[in-house]
DNA sequence: ATCCAGGAGGGCC
DNA sequence: GGCCCTCATGGA
């Protein structure tokens, strides 16, 4: 991966298993807006983000190299390589290899854990669309200007202080629904210590994995999500009814449990669970794979 | 209009 | 422990 800088800008000349809106529509994240084709606003931590790829190069405006190298290599998980990743996974399993191919481009961001676990509690029963409708309602309420690009303002997800002092009825007005208690029991457990993000990473996947079902709202769905999506914990494999669709139609020819289904990732994908669920979750969905269908 | 959405809690048996 | 219903909101 070569990468120059520029006129304030930082290019990305040989960007191997990275597009930009593969990466960011796959449903990891909620908190970007798409200006065009593959041309995107992201916001992260206090940091706002203007990325696009032109003729196989990517262009990251008004960044220092020094702010690549801090903090976006990180976020686009740059320093981990794709290519042996999609190599392993195609050993173990040639059946991956559509759903690879067609999604060659995602990466697993690394995410700030806070807005990862909010963010997740809102996504249950919603859709993407209207989860990122959540997220930037409570940055613009609770979090603080960062910027605007082409005439939109954008605004830093509220941080654990900044949320709580916020109360539940203010929260049922971003809309949440019945989230709202979930996210305040989230808030709360995170500014009170319950919770943290350092500690949780530190933690083997078990002990996290507890950890996280205890706030409210939270279950293994979820709690998967924040995993893999914040914590680096890469074995993590959400089963959502996508997921669950998709390996009951690629692996099982039947109707599967959940947990089965969980059982069967840790079994089959191991280590490697989160790539295998990102592309297998983006292919199925992209293609409506195992979309019941009305006949 | 009716159904469903990257689920999870709670009650019932 | 498993099954079923419900939760608030918006889009198809």
């Amino acid at each position: 991966m070569k990468v120059e800088a520029k006129d304030n800008n930082v290019y990305i000349l040989e960007a191997e298993d990275f597009v930009v809106s593969q990466t960011l529509e796959c449903g990891q994240c909620f908190h970007f807006k798409k200006l065009s084709e593959n041309d995107y606003v992201l916001v992260h931590l206090n940091k706002l983000l203007h990325i696009k790829e032109e003729d196989g190069v990517i262009i990251l405006f008004d960044t220092s190299p020094e702010e690549y190298e801090d903090i976006w290599k990180k976020y686009f998980d740059l320093d981990n390589d794709y290519g042996k990743i999609k190599e392993h996974l195609l050993n173990m399993d040639d059946k991956l290899k559509t759903a690879m191919d067609e999604m060659y481009g995602v990466r697993i961001l690394n995410q700030d854990f806070f807005e990862t676990l909010i963010s997740f509690i809102i996504s249950q029963n919603k859709q993407i669309p209207h989860i990122k409708q959540i997220v930037a309602v409570l940055s613009e309420k609770y979090g603080r200007y960062i910027g605007e690009i082409q005439g939109e303002q954008f605004f830093s997800f509220p941080t654990p202080k900044e949320l709580e002092k916020v109360s539940l009825d203010e929260l049922y007005a971003c809309k949440t629904g019945f989230r709202a208690p979930y996210i305040y029991d989230a808030v709360h457990k995170v500014c009170d210590g319950e919770i943290s993000g350092t500690e949780l990473m530190a933690m083997d996947d078990v002990q996290c994995h507890d950890s996280l079902v205890s706030i409210k709202g939270v279950g293994d769905k979820v709690a998967n999500c924040v995993m893999l999506f914040s914590l680096g914990k890469r074995s993590s494999f959400p089963v959502d009814v996508w997921i669950k669709r998709i390996v009951e139609n690629m692996y099982f020819e039947r109707e599967a449990k959940k947990e089965e289904i969980s059982a069967f990732a840790k079994e089959h994908f191991g280590e490697y669970g989160g790539y295998a669920q990102q592309y297998l979750f983006y292919y199925g969905r992209e293609n409506k794979l195992g979309k019941i269908t009305k006949q």
